[in-house]
DNA sequence: TTGAAGTTGACAACGGGGAC
DNA sequence: GTCCCCGTTGTCAACTTCAA
């Protein structure tokens, strides 16, 4: 239930943050606002609502406030609810919404600061400018263009706030666009290159042991995203033989035979080392028995030893087709990404060590590596004719008349792959062990919150139990395995009491999450007792009071002008409910919604 | 080759409506 | 009034394509 205090709470957080919250851009970075702020509330009146339910809650008030509008102004859509009488003054100067006029208002920031900026920036202008620069993001990472004002920041100096996200909404007539990049850990390795090399040249001195964003201007975003096409080109070559044949002819690679006898040989003790972990990166294409290509992905596996190194890829390839393979139904090659031609075999240790001396003399010209993995179904009809028959079958009929196939038909034990199966049996493990008698259906259930297991996130938890970062006991670590998405009709009554007492057992924040990897440590909660003291806002001076009204209301001076003449009438914030407008009058404050709006405020603090 | 516009996918915001 | 669900719309970021 949302009492009053709580949707105060739930507003003043929404007012307090809006520009932080606009700041916050797309994707999950909103909803991660809304759980915060849901957070903050469950910590100080033990509830347990989801960053959802707050997202929802204020969206309601937003939603009654308009429909409170429109009865206002005598629209046949408007109603009059609780709700909007309440909150319709506070919400019709729509706060909530992102300021329109932000890059003008930084502009006007930089000109009052001005004078004080002015010192600094004739000393930047002294400083040559390959010394120590950090990176801001608004400048180019490529070439460092201001990328407002678009100047060269390599040998001019400008005033624009380059401490500001640029996005589209800010953009300007010089630069009318820019490019918001990450850095990623995994990311291509000639990217990963082009970034650190820009970072040495200008000294950003990044750090490239974790993810940052940062930005480009067209011409160097161009040359950015060119880079990984040419990769990417590569990988869709069409291959020359009309045959559909292999264009390396198809050897058998035999792990055991080739590698087995000399367990473990370490190629790097015999070469230089690659790098300091024996990892490569190189883009590996497989290619099915009728010639096509499944799309190419760049890798990086451990090539410390020929074994681990075609284990590892044996591993994509089963991922990627989606079912277990052996080592018979594919052969190996690799080339130059620039090459044309077969390329050469990679189907033994002798092979393994002329792939790792290319690798190498690649690597240093910056050029990539191709692996081909050429799938070899003929081999696996033969051996496995009697056991894959059924599913040939199948997937033969399923071509040449799919019409009659029901698309909800229940797949045969005999068709499924190894994994399948083994995901299957897991699935039946967890609905027998989170069986919840009170639902008559398979339920996780944490802090007193049930969680639905749907098919999905069965097999989901399944799957993460193979991966290893789960247990039959322990959920996910996945956002589908959230409390937001359990129902309300799931919440049992319980739940407040028991979340209550987990609570009091260990000091920390209970938050949406049930699973107990999303239990994140915050600072202890304050005692008990102290709570009817913390929800009542301090009341401040008369300064603050209008200088915090000023700046919700627009930051446009509309109210600091009376700073002044309310502390010669020694009017203090709670004087301001016994105000009429007479005393506005004396004290100047002439329209009525600058009354109001004064009034609604000081409501806080009574 | 380069700069810019167009396309696509993901997600939050929003609005309508039903159940309680 | 509250909560929830569902469909639509708007925004952002990443990527692709076009044109000079």
């Amino acid at each position: 239930m949302w009492t009053d205090d709580k949707v105060r709470m739930l507003i003043d957080e929404r007012k307090e943050g809006n520009a932080h919250y606009h700041s916050l851009g797309g994707g999950n970075c909103k909803r991660a606002w809304w759980i915060s702020t849901a957070g903050k509330i469950n910590q100080r009146f033990k509830t347990v609502y989801t960053g959802r339910q707050a997202s929802e809650k204020f969206h309601g008030i937003v939603k009654d406030c308009r429909s409170m509008e429109l009865s206002i102004i005598k629209d046949p859509r408007g109603k009059i609810t609780r709700n909007g009488e309440r909150y319709y003054l506070e919400f019709r100067n729509k706060f909530w919404k992102k300021p329109r006029l932000q890059f003008q208002r930084s502009q006007t920031q930089l000109q009052r600061q001005r004078s004080q900026t002015q010192q600094q920036q004739q000393r930047d202008q002294n400083r040559h400018f390959f010394s120590m620069v950090k990176y801001e993001i608004g400048t180019c990472y490529g070439c460092r263009k201001c990328i407002y004002c678009g100047c060269d920041l390599n040998t001019e100096v400008c005033k624009c706030d380059k401490t500001i996200k640029p996005k589209l909404s800010n953009r300007t007539k010089v630069v009318p666009h820019s490019f918001s990049q990450n850095f990623e850990l995994n990311m291509l390795l000639c990217k990963k290159t082009f970034i650190q090399e820009r970072d040495t040249l200008y000294s950003y001195n990044s750090n490239f042991k974790k993810r940052f964003i940062f930005t480009f201007c067209s011409t160097c975003n161009s040359q950015f995203q060119r880079i990984s096409n040419k990769t990417k080109t590569i990988t869709k070559e069409k291959p020359t033989n009309s045959n559909n044949e292999s264009i390396i002819s198809p050897v058998i690679i035999d792990v055991d035979k080739f590698v087995g006898s000399q367990d473990m040989c370490s190629i790097s003790s015999e070469n230089e080392s690659i790098d300091q972990h024996d990892e490569i990166s190189f883009t590996l294409i497989v290619k099915k028995v009728d010639g096509k290509q499944l799309p190419g992905k760049w890798l990086t596996f451990d090539a410390s030893t020929f074994k681990k190194f075609v284990t590892q890829i044996q591993k994509y390839i089963e991922t990627m087709i989606g079912e277990e393979i052996d080592q018979a139904e594919y052969s190996l090659a690799f080339k130059s990404a620039k090459s044309n031609g077969g390329g050469l075999e990679l189907s033994e240790l002798k092979d393994f060590e002329k792939f790792l001396i290319e690798y190498k003399k690649l690597f240093k010209m910056k050029k990539e590596i191709v692996v081909i993995a050429n799938m070899n179904r003929k081999i696996v009809k033969k051996k496995k004719r009697k056991q894959v028959e059924e599913e040939i079958l199948e997937s033969d009929e399923e071509e040449n008349d799919s019409k009659k196939k029901k698309v909800n038909s229940i797949p045969k034990v005999s068709g499924l792959t190894p994994h399948q199966k083994v995901i299957g049996k897991l699935v039946s493990e967890l609905r027998e062990q989170w069986h919840c008698s009170q639902d008559n259906v398979p339920c996780y259930v944490a802090l007193g919150i049930h969680l639905k297991l749907t098919a999905k996130l069965l097999a989901m938890w399944a799957e993460s139990i193979m991966d290893g970062t789960a247990t039959i006991e322990i959920a996910p670590t996945h956002p589908d395995f959230a409390v937001q998405h359990a129902t309300k009709n799931n919440l049992h009554s319980s739940a407040t009491l028991m979340a209550s007492q987990i609570s009091q057992m260990y000091p920390i924040q209970p938050i949406q999450y049930i699973s107990p990897q999303y239990c994140m440590v915050r600072e202890p909660l304050a005692p008990v007792s102290n709570f009817s003291a913390i929800s009542q806002l301090p009341i401040p001076s008369i300064e603050e009071f209008l200088k915090k009204i000023d700046k919700d209301e627009g930051d446009n001076g509309d109210f600091v002008q009376f700073i002044d003449v309310f502390n010669e009438q020694n009017i203090s914030v709670k004087h301001i409910k016994d105000l009429d407008d007479n005393d506005f009058q004396i004290l100047g404050v002439k329209t009525i919604g600058w009354r109001k709006t004064i009034k609604a405020a000081a409501k806080r603090y009574e």
